[in-house]
DNA sequence: ACAAAAATTAATCATTTGATTAAAATATTT
DNA sequence: AAATATTTTAATCAAATGATTAATTTTTGT
């Protein structure tokens, strides 16, 4: 009996069905309160298979985890990093992108911001935001706009209105019908509001 | 051998050494992932200890919640209904006392959205947040002010502005060490860039 | 000081849970 | 078709965990 270091990436259905009810328990339970079991039935396979698949519920875990955060993140590096954007073409774009994703996985940013709160250590390496913004494109912008302003709290308001009523959503938003078509308005009233905030 | 029911409320040390490991390892941990051996642990007392006084984990925690809860909310009930506070004023009180309170707390926002995240239901009773907002003379003002923008745009912003450095602190300020005072500095700015936010 | 009540502990239970094993079923190769 | 490798399953394990019990210690009321 062998175990499948790379399984030969022929039928992976069986594969993708657990990756998909794992994706599915972990978002709507968190890592600590999801047994494996419950993978397993979602998947409609046997739970041995799961861990002949991804060795642990931490592996597995850890796939699910790393696909999240990069789906929170990919949205901002590619923009704040683009040298041919300007600053305000940037913040429309950022914004426009942003809730546009947020509007198709509303619990992203609670379910990793959720994960990282209860394990700091386990995602310290992937950590290094802080350092990727200060670098940025985007704040050497800012920087030039306003030099008497921290940029760090120009894009802690950006990202503050922005993801934060996704954040919020089961407290400020619980069961809103209209919440989707809130957000798109949303865009252009940020938009605004941010360039409003640096003429301030 | 009779239960507690109300305890004497004599020496209440024990009740209390338990309240406050319980409030130590649920912040730290969230509720799924902590034991209730690491809470006895903690307040140094034996396990049946803590199912004595509190009959269970769930019964604990609820206490723990509903206590951090009400410290996130009571900052801004008071506020907002006040009628003798022009709507600078509440702006400048909401931000000034919310910041100070997260100052002293970092982890209650993302501690409170993340248990409600996981398990929603149990907090529906205590959701109608958005009903006392609605009606709020907060609410009122804005509108009279702003007539063709929804309040709760503003709102949202104002306590995205407010509470996300908080809420996003793991994945933006990891080990930040001048994150207090930059949140100090924030106060001024939030007021400023919601002020300007109205007029925009 | 003594009896009753309350607080505290050690030991133990019953379940849950992540993981493994050994066998069976299915697919692949020759 | 036979042999081999891969996938899947049922059964089971060992550890963890929330909770209880029965006994012991401490406190309180008289």
């Amino acid at each position: 009996m062998s175990k499948p270091g790379q399984p030969k990436s022929k039928d992976t259905s069986t594969e993708e069905k657990i990756i998909g009810a794992a994706r599915k328990v972990f978002m709507q339970k968190g890592y600590a309160a999801t047994r494996t079991r419950d993978i397993a039935e979602e998947a409609g396979i046997n739970l041995a298979l799961l861990n002949y698949y991804f060795r642990s519920k931490e592996k597995l875990f850890e796939q699910i985890m790393l696909e999240k955060f990069r789906q929170l993140f990919s949205v901002i590096f590619p923009i704040v990093n683009d040298d041919a954007l300007t600053l305000d073409e940037k913040i429309e774009t950022l914004v426009e992108n942003y809730i546009s994703l947020l509007i198709e996985n509303p619990e992203l940013p609670l379910f990793v911001l959720s994960e990282i709160r209860v394990n700091p250590e386990r995602f310290k390496v992937t950590l290094q935001i802080p350092d990727l913004l200060r670098n940025s494109s985007l704040v050497r912008q800012m920087r030039e706009k306003r030099p008497n302003v921290e940029p760090v709290h120009f894009i802690t308001s950006l990202l503050g209105m922005t993801l934060f009523p996704f954040v919020a959503k089961p407290v400020l938003f619980s069961d809103h019908p209209g919440f989707n078509s809130l957000m798109e308005e949303r865009k252009t009233l940020i938009v605004k509001w941010v360039k409003a905030m640096m003429q301030a």
